[in-house]
DNA sequence: GTCTATAGGAGGATAGAC
DNA sequence: GTCTATCCTCCTATAGAC
């Protein structure tokens, strides 16, 4: 058997409906098929969790949590190991991000299945999830930028947002395909190629910051 | 009245369903939305486009179809007109996202919903989306893919698909929230800049292309 | 704490009148 | 061509037994 017998309900259900929600979203996905999967009762979810949104954010909580918490301490560590500047921006990006590919790989930090549910989660819409993201990633999203911005003091605002924006794309892009490279590239990237993955996401954010300043004429194709 | 009094059925259900499967998606839309919407009985549904998904399809075919045929007649025009070698590449770039631009500057077009919508379209892995996909957009992928290419011919394989998969990120996350980009950003960044935006995308995608090859020591986070 | 049984409702699809 | 009426499936949520 590949499930631990002595799993606890509680967790049956989280690990069912993280893999079932990574794959199909949240209104695809019903409490029928996690119940049959966790092989528990379908009465069990509401016992445990209320109802199907707040099972999603706990699905989420359980991991996202340690995640991030992560990511703060590291941070916190960089800049006091920096002094007076701020941490190099190849290393904040690799604070950043590096432990979501660390959660990639590790089953019980919850595997590609998370993964590709935090990208989910990112660009769906529905209220319940737009709150959650904003409840739980406000402070890093904020803390994180704030680091970046020391790096780029010479861009207007509006730029540096649209770079972040377009970061910002490109990292939940990767995520949530990550799990898929080797078959999207016939083989040509490797799935579990992590650091390479990581290293070349680094690099791409970095030259998208670093580039120069826009000038006028940039907008008409000037080579 | 907004709604054009005259508007065939068929054309006034395509242009509900356009709105409310980007607001919702397609799972969480139901016909009855749509044709209430529409202002047309729920069997109009079935009569027309047979079931859910064949609407859905329609109402990415209506737009798509004239849109990438200006892309490719655009880049013929260019790869003409710049004779042996490669047009620029940010002139390639724009002619790839130029015509998205203006679809979501354009009713006519599909506008704001449409863009959102193809956004979804290439995140959600239903199955009949990812075959609709790999229909629509195989040959202007690859035309561009190869232009592009021989621009960057001096990277492997690997890092060449690697860049390009953060970009087509970065594009997938701006045309899903270039409609509320003045929201997210506190008035920062203009919804109607269509122009900034796009030579932001533009130079972005670039810098990234044609950032150094990586090195043995990049991955370390060295500055 | 966990399960059985079921209420209560929504959704997609269709038959047939007009 | 368009509408009315309806079928049948599937879902979430809950009440109550064990």
């Amino acid at each position: 058997m590949a499930d631990c017998k002595d799993a606890a309900t509680h967790e049956r259900i989280l690990d069912a409906a993280e893999r079932l929600f990574a794959d199909h979203g949240f209104n695809a996905t019903s409490l029928r098929q996690i119940t049959a999967k966790a092989g528990v009762n379908v009465a069990a979810v509401n016992y445990h969790f209320g109802d199907k949104e707040s099972l999603y954010v706990e699905v989420i909580l359980r991991r996202i949590r340690p995640l991030n918490a992560a990511r703060l301490a590291r941070l916190d560590a960089a800049v006091t190991a920096a002094g007076d500047v701020p941490p190099p921006l190849p290393e904040v990006l690799a604070i950043l991000m590096g432990p979501v590919f660390e959660a990639h790989q590790d089953p019980a930090r919850g595997g590609p299945s998370f993964v590709r549910l935090i990208s989910r989660t990112l660009t769906e819409p529905l209220p319940f999830m737009r709150d959650l993201v904003a409840t739980e990633f406000h402070a890093v999203i904020a803390r994180f930028a704030q680091i970046v911005r020391r790096h780029v003091g010479q861009l207007s605002p509006e730029d540096f947002l649209w770079r972040l924006s377009f970061i910002v794309g490109a990292m939940q892009h990767t995520l949530g395909t990550l799990h898929q490279m080797s078959v999207l590239t016939r083989g040509i990237c490797r799935d579990n190629d992590y650091d390479g993955a990581l290293a070349r996401f680094i690099a791409s954010a970095v030259a998208v910051l670093r580039q120069p300043a826009p000038t006028a004429n940039a907008a008409a194709g000037v080579r």
